[in-house]
RNA sequence: GCCGGGGUCGCCUAGUCCGGUAGGGCGCCGGCCUGCUAAGCCGGUGGGGAUACCCCCGCGCGGGUUCAAAUCCCGCCCCCGGCGCCA
């Protein structure tokens, strides 16, 4: 039963601890945690010395002759008594025990950087030549150069239109304000050549990663409560997930979540590891948390379609398989020519399933920031623990929680704000990346070169 | 949604009517035996707590009846078949 946590928490709470000031929590509850799990197991095995007894005294009962079967059954009955009282007992610390548990976060790894917020995230490297427009030089260098990654640049002297501008009224194949009208603000209808970008962008990430052996998947988009906890926290669970009403359902927020769940309960003999799959789905947001931050376009929406990879490793496979994902991904945003810069996210910033995250933030020329299109975490055994995955080492002697990883490839609106705002021309003309040309060509009304600024 | 059948230790299966320690086969692991292999024999093969014995829980899930539930009762989930509805 070697779950990371638990076994911290008996052996070697310190570390556990350290971790929780790193993510700057409470670190008192490991010590509840520990004291309600010492607890756990001292009145377990009352009861079960309890019902030991019990059991003893039932067995006789089929044995014996009637005077003394009336003798024991009352002896039975005092005896359940106790037992009921301390068995109430137990379920009591149990909860409180497991929801200790299961509301502590992952062990952050020693490589992540310690820091309260992103921007202390630090990047650790740099690729393509940004377009930077002069009154954005210095930020630019401040998150780059002074950040210790250099990073190849030109200056601009125009300013490039925001995407969202951009998509609702250079080339006006956007409206969100009847979005907003009939759902809600972050919804939109995109139209024509921002659609074909969309599927193209999609098939371009499954092409890609089916070639690299990722077996495709289209999953679930709902899934029962009991499954969606065993992959998200509490806090994602709250401001990101939406409930379906009248049904034991939520709506995914990712293919991550379905993916997760998809050998929920298995045994994975090791030598099938390590299991590598891109799942393809929309993905619904609540956003609670945002308040009207990107409040404008499609960059911050309550769905949208994503490629996500997913892996399931042995333990000592993971973090080589998270810096594969990774790399997979890097090289769909350099085909798709987007300058972006990777960060190790810092320990403050960093979810609870995840031990380790990068992000890859892709260069704004508009907006003269980086911004994140691609999520890439290492959960090690925290999702694999609560939906009881485990593998099989050498013909089933050995049974451990195995790990999971996930990275996005392609999140198909993310994406087209930042080829809206890096591939823009001066006349407002955007040039499709050429990677996306083979996805585009089956369809004879899908534009092949550039998407052209709507007529007047 | 309705009617019927089903869900037992990795797989197959007995036990359910009639309540009394869940049995067998296959596979796998370890051991014995043996020129080698096969066969054969012995033990193990779910979760948890103790770890020197050992104990508790586990028959799809959750309740109930009972001294005692795989077995009886109630609710739910899933699978198969039929009917209905349907892109």
């Amino acid at each position: 039963m070697p779950w990371s946590i638990l076994e911290y928490l008996r052996k070697d709470p310190e570390v556990l601890r350290n971790s929780l000031r790193k993510r700057f929590m409470d670190e008192s509850l490991v010590d509840n945690a520990i004291k309600y799990d010492v607890e756990w197991r001292k009145v377990l095995t009352e009861v079960n010395n309890l019902r030991h007894k019990h059991n003893q005294i039932s067995q006789q009962i089929a044995k014996v002759s009637d005077e003394e079967r009336r003798v024991l059954i009352s002896e039975a009955k005092e005896l359940l008594k106790t037992i009921e009282v301390l068995e109430k007992k137990l379920d009591e610390i149990e909860r409180v025990r497991d929801d200790l548990l299961t509301s502590m976060p992952n062990i952050v790894h020693p490589s992540v950087p310690v820091g309260s917020d992103d921007s202390y995230n630090i990047p650790i490297r740099a690729w393509g030549r940004a377009k930077v427009y002069s009154e954005f030089l210095d930020e630019f260098l401040r998150n780059t150069a002074g950040k210790g990654v250099n990073m190849d640049y030109e200056v601009i002297d125009w300013r490039p239109i925001g995407h969202a501008d951009m998509l609702e009224y250079v080339l006006k194949l956007g409206d969100t304000l009847k979005a907003a009208e009939v759902s809600s603000s972050r919804f939109y209808y995109l139209f024509d050549d921002i659609v074909w970008l969309d599927i193209a962008l999609l098939t371009y990430a499954i092409d890609y990663l089916t070639s690299k052996g990722f077996k495709l998947v289209l999953p679930p988009y709902m899934l029962r409560q009991q499954y969606m906890a065993g992959v998200v926290d509490l806090a994602t669970f709250k401001d990101a997930i939406y409930k379906v009403e009248g049904d034991d359902l939520y709506l995914i927020a990712t293919a991550e979540h379905s993916l997760a769940a998809l050998h929920a309960g298995d045994e994975i003999p090791e030598e099938d590891l390590p299991l590598l799959y891109v799942g393809v789905s929309p993905c619904f947001r609540r956003e609670a948390g945002a308040g009207s931050r990107d409040i404008k376009g499609i960059f911050r929406v309550h769905q949208f379609h994503k490629v996500e990879q997913f892996a399931y490793t042995m333990p000592e496979q993971s973090w080589d398989v998270f810096e594969s994902l990774i790399s997979n991904a890097e090289e769909l945003y350099r085909n798709l020519e987007l300058p972006y810069r990777l960060v190790n996210v810092v320990s403050g910033e960093l979810g609870s399933p995840a031990a380790k995250k990068y992000d890859l933030e892709v260069w704004y020329p508009a907006q003269g920031r980086f911004r994140e299109l691609v999520s890439c975490s290492n959960c090690t055994d925290w999702q694999a623990y609560r939906l009881k995955i485990r593998y099989l080492r050498r013909k089933g002697t050995v049974r451990d929680y195995l790990h999971t990883l996930n990275s996005t490839a392609i999140a198909s609106t993310r994406t087209i704000t930042a080829v809206l705002e890096n591939h823009q021309k001066p006349d407002g003309v955007v040039e499709i990346p050429k990677a996306l040309r083979k996805y585009l060509e089956v369809y004879s009304k899908a534009p092949k070169d550039y998407i052209h600024p709507a007529k007047r």
